[in-house]
DNA sequence: AAAGGAGTCAACCGCCATTCG
DNA sequence: GCGAATGGCGGTTGACTCCTT
């Protein structure tokens, strides 16, 4: 027999699948009248049969008024490679650094982008590679103007610096330490200058699969790929 | 024009941590 | 202290759209 949930809607007849239109009203009203949270009530209280899980997501993932809607610029994206690379597959920690962008997003974002390992030089992955590349010397362009004033012996205690504290972080609380990225007047514009012909970024890049977990020696080996193209 | 593949997005599932009685 | 309820997170899936051949 069915059993009976908590709120009086029997487990069984939970909705599933695609939200409509008058669902998502019924959630954005309850959320207003009684804020996020106590989202097992919400079946009751709104009159919807969905559970919590169901509408708490919805919430954070669509309804929310703050969501940042269209494509990831190229802006996120470079601050998506950065904090992949050193947090890993932590999507809401890196959620939490770009502001209207859901965990889930960057998730499917980073699935259909970057997670392309092992596949060889198909024209697609050529052009995908392509693309990338373009966006990765835009970032290297904001991280030389950055650094405009800057010699290269400032730039090497900076790095040692930098392998310091990604020592350090893997073994305390990183949830405390959210990256802050200093943006220049260009961040958001398109300056693709030209590629150029080391492709060797791109083993950092595709194998950063390997780099999830605790491995902080490969971690610190790929952002030393990454960074040793900027001297 | 049609078929197949790739990309995108929304949603579900299972696990884990936290909270509460 | 313990167990149930709840919330949060990462992984996965499936449907839809767009692009390429």
């Amino acid at each position: 027999m069915a059993q009976y949930a908590r709120c009086g809607v029997m487990e069984e007849e939970w909705r599933k699948g695609p939200w409509t239109a008058e669902e998502d009203r019924l959630l954005v009203e309850y959320v207003k009248l009684h804020g996020e949270g106590k989202w097992n009530a919400v079946a009751m209280l709104a009159g919807l049969k969905r559970n919590g899980k169901s509408c708490r997501l919805r919430w954070v993932n669509y309804l929310r008024p703050d969501l940042k809607r269209g494509r990831i610029t190229p802006y996120e994206e470079s601050v998506i490679l950065e904090l992949h690379a050193r947090w890993g597959n932590r999507w809401s920690t890196i959620a939490r650094s770009l502001p209207g962008r859901t965990d889930n997003e960057i998730k499917n974002y980073w699935r259909t982008h970057f997670k392309k390992k092992g596949k060889s030089t198909s024209r697609n992955t050529e052009k995908l590679r392509a693309r990338l590349l373009k966006r990765q010397q835009f970032q290297q362009q904001q991280l030389q103007q950055q650094r405009y004033q800057q010699d290269e012996i400032d730039m090497k205690k900076i790095i040692s610096l930098f392998y310091e504290n990604d020592t350090k972080l893997s073994t305390s609380d990183e949830s405390s330490h959210e990256l802050v990225v200093h943006t220049s007047p260009l961040v958001e514009q398109e300056v693709l200058p030209e590629a150029p012909n080391d492709l060797s970024i791109w083993d950092g890049l595709w194998s950063m699969d390997d780099l999830h977990g605790n491995n902080c020696l490969n971690r610190a080996i790929y952002q030393h790929n990454l960074v040793s193209h900027f001297f």
